[in-house]
DNA sequence: CTGAAGTTTCAGTAATTTCTGAAAACTATA
DNA sequence: TATAGTTTTCAGAAATTACTGAAACTTCAG
């Protein structure tokens, strides 16, 4: 592929903003450049743009492949791997949003619930726990809601996305109009 | 304040966590800390009760309150500052997110909004700016939308979350009871 | 103005993370 | 089975990030 000015200050920038999206720079780049390739790229494709080792790209892949965001490809009568970027990009961001609820939350969600068995041994401890039971609600709640959300359409949640603040309104309809259901 | 082992595994979890969630070790711990404690705490406390520097303290506190989730509070009669976390769980929740925003996606953002008004020069450049208009799209309705869910009352967040998957249901029937309003 | 009590800064060091490149391990073909 | 083309691994080097502690600074009371 070619790569011009203007795509690689997009690769670059990408890079940067990789660490803070839970990879590293060259995962960040390396995931750009897929991105914004209109063909599959071998590892050997991606070390020559990029200049770096074809070590780290082997490794990087590994590490878009667990975050599930890449997808390998063959071409026939070539025996090189071959690599593009997942989907659609509401696809990527479900992905991303996944893996980041795995790594950020469900390892505290589970501390805190063997936190909050204990009999708390004095007062410092149960004003403690208090505080704790209600950063555990509030990340089972969000747990439970972006996983529902992850079964809507993404039409409905471009919908529902508009709506905005809107959607205060809508939730005081559903109460006056379906009083039975709890809630 | 007393910190018995249980109260220390949570601090030092959120240390580790502290990393993924934009701030390092230290600066996790010390807010698990403030967040724990019944009472506001000194520098000098948290210093002592972490076995960390005085210095670093300082800078933590500094990166605390660029994220504001820390409250300095003064006790009348004494020079010293003491710190206690901001108010309630959903307050901070809120902070981190729309701090991450700010450091996530604004820059991203920015930049593709000035990629997007070049020209593309070739092929390659057509396809990488269709797919970064998806992207960009993407981006600025995850952006608008939790602007305006910051303006909802907790109450009105915890009923949406409770709903679910459910809001799909309570969407198709706006849909029918209100055909005038668009999407 | 002085000095005691406190806070912040920042140069240097320590710890951690990332990257390289050569070697090992695959894998398909002959 | 040998071998050529390819990917993976991983020890060590390089780069980055975090932490310490002493010095500089601030603030306030006397």
């Amino acid at each position: 592929m070619t790569f011009t000015p203007l795509l690689q200050s997009f690769v670059m920038h990408f890079g940067e903003m990789g660490s803070r999206w839970g990879f590293n720079r060259t995962v960040g780049q390396m995931y750009a450049l897929l991105v914004i390739s209109d063909e599959p790229l071998s590892a050997n494709d991606i070390a020559e743009t990029l200049s770096i080792s074809r070590g780290n790209v082997s490794m990087g892949l590994k590490e878009l492949q667990s975050w599930r965001l890449v997808q390998q490809h063959h071409k026939p009568g070539d025996r090189k791997d071959y690599f593009m970027a997942l989907g659609s990009v509401w696809d990527m961001a479900q992905r991303v949003l996944e893996e980041r609820r795995k790594r950020e939350i469900d390892p505290t969600l589970s501390l805190l619930r063997t936190i909050l068995l204990e009999s708390p041994a004095n007062e410092q401890e149960a004003y403690a726990q208090s505080r704790l039971n209600e950063v555990h609600d509030l990340l089972e709640n969000v747990t439970h809601w972006s996983q529902e959300l992850q079964h809507l359409s993404p039409e409905k949640l471009e919908t529902l996305m508009k709506l905005g603040a809107g959607v205060g309104k809508v939730l005081d309809m559903k109460d006056k109009l379906l009083p039975s259901k709890r809630n």
